[in-house]
DNA sequence: CCTAGCATGTAATACGTTACATGATTCA
DNA sequence: TGAATCATGTAACGTATTACATGCTAGG
């Protein structure tokens, strides 16, 4: 069981990986681990001073100009906490998907509209998975990061694909 | 945007299709929603209140012998705000893993461990294949219902089948 | 007799988003 | 000059799990 809440891992990683201020922690999550990792201002400023109080990373006062700015990173206790929890062999894995619950209730709807809906979402999906296309990384296509890229773009065309299929199903089997 | 909690979702589509009891809505949603919409309790017992108190849900005490128990059903205005609902045409997806977010600063760690682990986690997504398989629900197979638990089955052999792709790649580069 | 299951409920706690407030700088 | 962006932060609120408490009944 880890020790480090939700938000302090994706902190922690993306400091060693570079980013200095919670400004660019949220930046850089909403163009990258926001799909299946996200995180808000509201949990990220208390969680840096709560990591700091912890010793876990150090903080200092960067302004650029008068904007107050305050960079941060990684102690070596903090990198070793990091590298604890990416060795431990437990993980979540949460689900939260509406629309399948939807469809799980959807026998009690006519046809036409579940068929409606179906379509919907396999645009809506297809529309994820270009967005996500087009926000390729330009990083080394054998790193691990890259992996995760490629994983959410084929999970939203699987996902695309599913509901695709579905409702032609449905389709051939109304006629 | 729906009036309806998140919990109050799976509760009224739940009594509409048969269950009556705070306990039964429980044990349903643990071996039917749980993967992509679970509920606990906590949630439950008072949600169930709060519909009744909106009007949306009937509660009448049926005790078993000494045993109380207080069993539900959907007014008309339940009926209509599911119903409502159902048609909506906006949606909730959340994913939350870890596993994912691992793998994401795994460029961090030694190319053994991040083997082993993608393994494992191929292992597990299998396992939870399996079992999946194993709850298919006695019901008709050309049911939306049928297809949420076939999407389940689906969505974890890809995941399974995407990890261990992944391992594989990394050991033929290995080699 | 004891355990598992039926059945209801609450309190503590964790986690999360949203909206808001503040203020500087850059660029059109 | 005004909008967008950089930058930090809090308060209110919603939602969730966990652990605990209670007590009956059925079956081995």
């Amino acid at each position: 069981m880890s020790s480090l809440t939700p938000t302090a891992r994706v902190i922690l990683g993306l400091l060693a990986t570079g980013a200095e201020t919670g400004y660019e922690i949220k930046q850089i999550t909403d163009v990258s681990t926001r799909f299946f990792w996200g995180a808000s201002y509201g949990q990220i400023y208390p969680e840096l001073r709560r990591l700091e109080r912890a010793g876990l990373v150090r903080g200092r006062d960067q302004p650029r100009g008068n904007v107050r700015r305050r960079v941060y990173e990684l102690t070596p206790e903090g990198r070793a906490a990091l590298e604890s929890w990416l060795r431990e062999d437990d993980w979540v894995f949460d689900l939260r998907d509406e629309g399948l619950l939807r469809l799980f209730f959807s026998d009690l709807l006519d046809s036409e509209t579940v068929l409606a809906q179906l379509r919907e979402r396999a645009a809506w999906f297809s529309g994820v998975a270009d967005h996500f296309r087009s926000i390729r990384p330009p990083i080394d296509e054998g790193s691990h990061m890259f992996a995760v890229w490629r994983y959410g773009v084929e999970l939203m065309e699987w996902n695309a694909d599913w509901y695709a299929g579905l409702a032609q199903s449905l389709t051939e089997r109304g006629r």
